[in-house]
DNA sequence: CTCCATCGTTGACAACCTCCACGATACCGA
DNA sequence: TCGGTATCGTGGAGGTTGTCAACGATGGAG
């Protein structure tokens, strides 16, 4: 007979990476914090300083896995801040393109600096092909749903 | 000169986690729905029926790494259901020791078997070692915060 | 030109996180 | 015994996130 194991909730694969995301967001956010950012509106900084010529909200949404209304709102944030410009291009003019200004990058390189140090912390416990495992089963869990 | 490389957000462990999290999180939601919870609910019902005399708030607190005040609702929510209970202790009447029922107890199990059915979708490209593994590394980035 | 899809935007609503404050109770040292 | 201190549960405020539905503006296909 098939029996059914229930796990403890400490093997809980849902509840350690609720647990562990959740430890590393908040690490994050107080490093962010001396640059004003979030991680929600660094992630968008950091796509639109890697994209030469900006991208659409649209694109963003997707990348992130945002809800497109939330991007409105992170991307206001960082242009009221001066580190990303709304760019009507002439080809789409539903579109909204997001490029980062110069002050964006240079935040953007200084906020990345402060976060890596941050998280050397709950990740001290991790070698460096560790963390290549990890990041390779997190991206399969995200491919593995389509 | 040491230069510091700008990792693409798609490396970034922080993003990945978040992201893998969510994702397992919806799912899991979504499973958890037909039984009436949601997976802040679900783990501490798991807790409650795991711990055979109960335990306290504040020990469910702790042990889901959550404040104080969020378990009362969540209590709140799972007593008005009928699957836990507080009981006065005579030891210590400051605390309210949380006791699951029968029913409870039921309830978790079905909802367990569901929600891990749900799981194996994100999980689908990850073998049983492989899990171990990253069940092991996420406990570990937790105990690296102390 | 008309119908339909897409994009950005706004608003609403529930859930969640963080912090602070309070009353009740326990504990400990004088 | 008493008085200060600490802990537990609870409630509330404020901010962030996730989800969904609508709407106007624009683009594209027939």
């Amino acid at each position: 007979m098939e029996v059914h194991m229930t796990r403890p909730l400490a093997d809980d694969l849902g509840f350690l990476l609720s647990r562990a995301s959740g430890q590393v967001a908040r690490v994050t956010n107080a490093a962010l914090a001396e640059h004003g950012l979030r991680v929600r509106q660094y992630s968008v900084l950091v796509l639109a300083c890697d994209a030469p010529d900006g991208l659409s909200q649209r694109e963003l949404a997707t990348q992130l896995a945002l809800d497109p209304s939330q991007v409105v709102l992170l991307v206001d944030e960082l242009a009221a801040a001066g580190l990303v410009q709304r760019q009507a291009p002439e080809t789409d003019r539903r579109t909204r393109l997001v490029v980062a200004t110069a002050e964006g990058c240079r935040v953007r390189e200084a906020a990345g600096r402060d976060a890596d140090a941050a998280l050397e912390t709950p990740l001290r416990l991790l070698g460096d092909a560790e963390r290549d495992r990890l990041r390779d089963m997190l991206t399969r869990i995200w491919t593995a749903t389509g």
